[in-house]
DNA sequence: AGCACGCCGACT
DNA sequence: GTCGGCGTGCTC
């Protein structure tokens, strides 16, 4: 083959297509679909993948590939043909769907340097920049001295510099540096007595080589001898000690033992539910199951022992678990089971450790991945089962280009390696659920929980009523007397603070001004550590004022109900309960997620206080009641699927109460008490919520009734981006059919956001025959505006959230 | 995206 | 007459 065919490392309209290069004579095949090359383009050098090989070209002037950037393809041949459907089905660049697919890590950097052309004479430079070259070899042009860009400028022209175009991958080798003593022990004491007196450092790092003589982390020595770096460094000067870097293979999971457990017997239910399964995997077939079975039904033992049988058969699983649940309990029931097979993927790790994770699969040394969304491409060649854990999980869609569904991508791959996708939970969403009565999805059901534990007993307190008996606090006397009784018990309790719509914004007391964020139409939140009022949207944050900007009031204070003011409440009225916080402030670092959940289970707390995070996939015996402080503060947002996710969260963080031998209780405050969503929920009752929540679709036209296509625009100017909305509604209009509603234009729920003004519309469709041809005919309608009036469009097809 | 090319005003 | 501002259009 005499050319390939390469989608370039551009993210850009006009460059999302294929460009075809001469494949020079030395990569004969060598080059192949999937790898990807560093070729010319323009006066620069790009990487990008090669997509297909072929024989001719329409182009006239082909430039030769200029190399090879990995050695093997990166994409499988179905991997690359999911990229182009992704593409199409999503509305975003094919550069884009591809780099989805890999590690953050192996994306590609840039580089532009300054050196003299071959042909220059250094004597003919300018002083100054022979100096900056003779300081240290070629010029970088982004840290070029802005005094010096002319020069540079001029110098490029004349021909005595060029500019060189270098690509490199981002990831970084992990390399960790080894102190060692130079000289023997011996001489070591002998060096100690040459020292300035006053060089007290270096005295101590060298003593404690004379003690341990051997390499040291360096990052452990600082451990034991604080500020020890720069003795570290001055003594590599005078020669008696030496560092090393060393390149260390990152495993997240490496310090970790991880027992082996056995399959358990598997009750009637769960063998009922395995059998289509165990079916399908025999012939070889694909098949979407639902699996819906309540919490406790034992869902991830039918989970382990299906993926066990594929594993047998030498062929490969994923699993996706929701970001928040991917919790070391889960990790740990998997590892527990395969050992070395399982990668786990999740943010958690750093994109180093997701690089060498998503090499082990590649280089086939895992079978099994256990990870959030983006492990739904990890590059098997032999896939035998896709499991989605908490199938209604929102984190399964993506909110930025490629805006795809990892449930989407399962049924792809399931159909491409012809085998079964799982989908699983305890509230199945509306649209997988209609498929199963359908027929389209076969449902799997597991009404009891292992053991025929009983679901516990949900108490909905309504306060109204306690706020009528004088009660101001945020714990109705039920959940206080509940919470003082587990505590007598020795049991332990769950508080669940549904934060979203809540935050802590900052209000004067005053005048009632609420301080908002000067780009984006939202107020600021207010996080006590270093008392700093941040924006959610931009990077936009300031120090909380003492006084009000609008009125001078020093009345001025945060107001909503933060996990952090709970805490306070909490330790007045019960000042004897120890409490652990989990939140975004207290699990931000690495590793504290786990910690404080380990600090739970071996009961160093007797009360979890926590937002959503601790909802999920939590198993801790002794708990024994959940409270839920304020049910309907999701209840109340501007978005169809309130009712459905307030349903949801309910039911998840009920099902944390007695899972073992103890009953558990569950508490929910709200004030809304007669609400389907939280009565059914307290019933435990999915299938009648189902049918109601089904009636409200039905009626407004919304999913899975209708199909839903957001599409927002931003502009800097308000007046600019309501008028190009309306366009586009109209535009809409005429090429849809008449079955297609359009909704708006409409000011976005966020009206503006960077200094953008924010406007949407929304398509409600059943079938559109050419609905694709229409939203690409409408991106290029827009094309010149976008580019020339800095207007911005975004089609999100099948949102997840409207907000 | 980034870069070259090209056309206009400001200045040595 | 040259330098440098940014609008335009292309990249195999």
């Amino acid at each position: 083959m005499r050319y390939a065919s390469v989608v370039v490392d551009v993210p850009a309209k006009g460059t999302d297509k294929l460009f075809d290069y001469e494949i020079p004579n030395k990569f004969a095949g060598v080059i192949q679909p999937g790898m990807r090359v560093i070729v010319p383009f323009g006066s620069r050098k790009l990487t990008g993948f090669v997509v297909q090989l072929k024989n001719e070209t329409d182009i006239d002037s082909v430039k030769p590939i200029h190399s090879l950037f990995d050695p093997e393809p990166v994409l499988n041949h179905e991997l690359l043909e999911l990229g182009a459907w992704l593409s199409e089905t999503t509305l975003c660049y094919k550069i884009t769907a591809f780099q989805a697919m890999l590690p953050a890590a192996m994306k590609t950097r840039y580089i532009k340097e300054i050196k003299p052309s071959s042909s220059a004479q250094l004597e003919d430079l300018p002083e100054e920049i022979r100096t900056a070259f003779e300081k240290g070899g070629p010029l970088s042009w982004e840290d070029l001295p802005s005094s010096l860009v002319a020069v540079v400028q001029k110098e490029i022209r004349n021909g005595n510099l060029q500019i060189d175009y270098r690509v490199e991958q981002k990831q970084k080798k992990r390399l960790v540096k080894y102190v060692k003593p130079l000289l023997p022990v011996r001489e070591l004491e002998e060096q100690l007595q040459h020292l300035p007196a006053r060089a007290h450092k270096q005295k101590e790092v060298i003593q404690f080589f004379i003690d341990h003589p051997n390499p040291i982390l360096l990052t452990e020595l600082t451990n034991s001898i604080q500020g020890a770096s720069i003795a570290v460094k001055a003594l590599i000067k005078k020669g008696i000690l030496t560092e090393e870097q060393v390149e260390i293979y990152r495993d997240p999971y490496e310090h970790k033992q991880f027992p082996r457990t056995k399959p358990l017997p598997l009750t009637d239910e769960q063998k009922r539910a395995m059998e289509p399964i165990l079916d399908k995997l025999n012939r070889h077939e694909h098949e979407v199951f639902l699996m819906y079975g309540v919490t406790g039904s034992g869902k991830t033992e039918i989970y382990l022992q299906a993926i066990e049988k594929v594993l047998n058969e030498g062929k490969e699983a994923i699993v996706l678990v929701p970001e928040i649940s991917l919790t070391p309990q889960m990790v740990q029931r998997f590892k527990s089971r395969f050992g070395s097979q399982v990668a786990v993927l999740h943010s958690g790790l750093s994109s180093g450790e997701k690089f060498d994770e998503w090499r082990k699969i590649y280089r086939k040394e895992a079978k099994l991945v256990v990870g959030a969304r983006s492990a739904i491409f990890a590059p098997f060649q032999n896939i035998g089962i896709i499991i989605i854990d908490e199938e209604h999980e929102t984190s399964y869609k993506q909110e930025e280009s490629p805006r795809y569904h990892a449930r989407d991508v399962a049924i792809y791959r399931g159909k491409y390696h012809q085998c079964p996708v799982i989908l699983g939970s305890a509230t199945p969403t509306l649209e997988s659920f209609a498929r199963a009565q359908k027929g389209v999805y076969t449902l799997l059901t597991l009404k009891e929980r292992v053991n025929r534990r009983p679901l516990p007993e949900v108490h909905i307190v309504d306060m109204r009523e306690e706020l009528r008996n004088g009660n101001r606090s945020m714990f109705s006397r039920t959940l206080f007397e509940k919470l003082t009784d587990r505590l007598k018990k020795g049991e332990q309790s769950v508080l669940l603070l549904n934060k979203r719509g809540y935050s802590s914004f900052v209000m004067c007391r005053n005048c009632g001004h609420v301080i908002g964020c000067p780009h984006c139409d939202i107020s600021l939140t207010y996080h006590r550590h270093g008392e700093k009022l941040k924006c959610h949207y931009c990077q936009f944050e300031t120090a909380m004022p003492s006084r009000c900007p609008e009125c001078g009031s020093e009345h001025i204070r945060f107001f909503g109900t933060g996990t952090q003011r709970i805490e306070e409440e909490l330790n007045r009225l019960i000042p004897e309960a120890r409490v652990i916080r989990m939140d975004v402030d207290t699990t931000s670092r690495k590793g504290m997620h786990e910690k404080l959940l380990n600090a739970f289970g071996e009961k160093k707390a007797d009360i979890l206080l926590g937002t959503q995070m601790i909802a999920k996939g939590l198993d801790f015996p002794d708990v024994t009641l959940v409270g839920v402080l304020s049910a309907d503060t999701m209840l109340h947002l501007p978005d169809f699927r309130s009712g459905e996710k307030t349903f949801q969260l309910l039911t998840q963080v009920s099902g944390r109460a007695g899972r073992h031998e103890l009953p558990g209780e569950v508490v929910i405050q709200t004030y809304t008490p007669e609400h389907y969503s939280i009565q059914l929920a307290s019933l435990h009752d999915f299938e009648t919520f189902y049918r109601q929540e089904m009636k409200m679709r039905k009626s407004f036209a919304y999913p899975p009734y209708y199909f839903l296509i957001l599409i927002t625009v931003s502009h800097p100017n308000a007046i600019k981006a309501a008028e190009v909305t309306e366009k586009i509604g109209q535009y809409l209009k005429l090429h849809l059919s008449n079955e297609a509603q359009i909704l708006g234009p409409v000011s976005s729920p966020i009206p503006k956001m960077k200094d953008r003004y924010r406007f949407q519309c929304m398509i409600k469709y059943k079938r559109e025959k050419n609905l694709y041809k229409t939203l690409k005919l409408l991106f290029e309608h827009y094309e010149e505006d976008m580019s020339q009036t800095d207007l911005k469009l975004m089609i999100d097809l099948n949102p997840y959230t409207i907000l």
